[in-house]
DNA sequence: TTGTATGCGTTATCAG
DNA sequence: CTGATAACGCATACAA
């Protein structure tokens, strides 16, 4: 590969004239502009980012830490933020943590050391320290850690209250909720506290379920279904935490021959792409995944340029009634 | 963030040996050495990768194109193809092109300009020139561009007779493919063919339908599938080149009332972690992701050591049956 | 309008 | 065993 010395040569300039007309700075006569680009053409010179980036102290690049992008949640958002990006000329260096301490911490260093210029972290297994150190721009999603950093969230509260209130409008006697595991401290966490306070109010039976079974291992959360279904026959709401969640509750139930919606109605939450796919098509609490994305993206970019930004962001969910209720 | 300077600074040495402790390099007093890891702790100190790849001319960073990381098969692949980097020591830098011609280019620009040292394609909408002059080590998927650059691809041809042989075998009389654009010169065609081979072999009327439909229109795609079952009532079986434009079939055909697999059988491609989730569930022809991305990996990696590797990788593909045929 | 010299943080060569 | 110093490719202050 060229660099900018050979431009140099070629156009019979000294580097420091490459360079400027590269960055369109001082003057420079419109003949060493031309000679200087043609000089490039022929060479077909880029510029070397690295460099570029030593220099300045800055290398364009975000680091973005999630579970697994094979989550088709989080698919979604690193597609729109990496599409947000790009359009603010910042790449995005891709960190599937598997929800493993080790290696989220791992991925953090690493990130350190390649200079991104900041962080957005889907994934949060690491204690509360471990991110105020980081002396990085930061957000996260769905996490509280501390007034310092800024964080995405849907309105968990609201999306829970919607989706039980909905369940008991539409008739149920005896509901559930199965979400993550509810120690782990995440704002997501105000949904079961929403389900909780709601069935109260009406005076509906309620359960829920935690579990922090790996979203991929279907045949557990199949067990963790039918079990639940078999020790209370008479469920007939179920609001899971995730949509891929209610995809499994939906095939749980058909096999044990409860027609959606009469028997048992199901909602879910997300609203990911697949939720209108399949059939039944689920009914399901929408975050904006596209608005979250761009924000979470416009957060980091303000953070490192210095602007002020606001550390709570909360943004509004939506019912979406579709076949499952 | 401290430098090796400010470490070299605090431990009483020079850089030269800051950097010699760092990288285990020739001879150094355990007690210097003890000193540099000492004053490395108390800076929290961390070797700068930018400078590090601007020296060694090799950046650790593999630079990933695909259409969207939202499209499932995408996602699990690019899941995989991270996983097997970080164990090889390489980050990626993720680019979704959306198929779009103009951001391709620019992607493969921008990723040539950050220094990657290796190119994974998953995106092809370039002329075949353009891959030519690349000078980087690239690896593709699904297309053969010429001799010299390496392709990783599943049996598609094996895969569509499987798919056809078994529609007809399970009795069906009249059966469509639904596929992507057959002039994109991609291997996936070869389903196309088999298809058509197959079908004349055993006698069987059959349609091909291209369609370069972005994926998540799924409207459109309805639309698509509703004509086709409107102009062909009697189609009995549909080879579906993706699970998610299989599940796009499931639901229109459900919508029609048609019953599934009784009137009318489906067969899906990739065995992407929803087709076992949805409802029927989806037979389909299993394309191996997880050893597809490995083999990605270990391709690039081995060519940016200069070791030599096979152009022509084809992978075994599986039927799984499941419930829509 | 253009060139010289210096530094970004690191590693390697060559002395000592 | 350790230290100066140059180099990686680029951009800026300062001269000319």
């Amino acid at each position: 590969m060229s660099t900018i010395k050979d431009v140099a040569k070629i156009a019979g300039v000294t580097v420091t004239t490459v360079s400027r007309v590269l960055n369109n700075r001082g003057y420079i006569s419109e003949s060493t502009r031309k000679k200087v680009y043609q000089a490039m053409e022929d060479l077909n010179y880029q510029p070397n980012e690295i460099a570029r980036s030593l220099y300045r102290k800055k290398s364009n690049i975000i680091g973005l830490i999630i579970p697994t992008v094979a989550h088709p949640f989080f698919g979604e958002l690193t597609n729109y933020i990496e599409y947000y990006a790009y359009e603010n000329g910042y790449k995005i260096l891709l960190c599937n943590s598997h929800l493993d301490k080790v290696k989220e911490k791992e991925y953090v260093d690493m990130l350190k050391s390649h200079k991104v210029d900041g962080i957005i972290m889907g994934s949060h297994t690491l204690e509360v320290e471990a991110y105020l150190n980081l002396d990085l721009p930061i957000v996260t999603f769905d996490r509280f850690i501390s007034e310092s950093i800024p964080f995405i969230s849907s309105d968990n509260y609201e999306g829970g209250r919607l989706a039980t209130d909905f369940l008991i409008n539409k008739g149920c006697k005896k509901i559930a909720h199965i979400c993550g595991n509810l120690k782990l401290n995440l704002l997501s966490n105000k949904r079961n506290e929403a389900f909780i306070v709601e069935a109260n109010k009406r005076n509906i039976e309620h359960i829920t379920v935690q579990t922090d079974i790996d979203v991929f291992e279907s045949e557990q959360y199949e067990k963790l279904v039918h079990k639940l279904l078999r020790e209370h026959d008479d469920i007939d709401g179920i609001f899971c935490s995730s949509d891929i969640l209610a995809a499994n509750v939906i095939k749980v139930s058909t096999q044990l021959g409860k027609s959606i919606p009469e028997e048992i109605k199901i909602i879910g939450y997300d609203d990911v792409w697949e939720s209108s796919m399949i059939v039944p098509q689920l009914t399901t609490i929408q975050q904006p995944i596209e608005e979250m994305s761009r924000l979470a993206v416009e957060l980091i970019i303000k953070q490192i340029n210095g602007e002020s930004i606001s550390t709570k962001n909360f943004l509004p969910v939506t019912l979406i009634e579709r076949q499952t209720t």
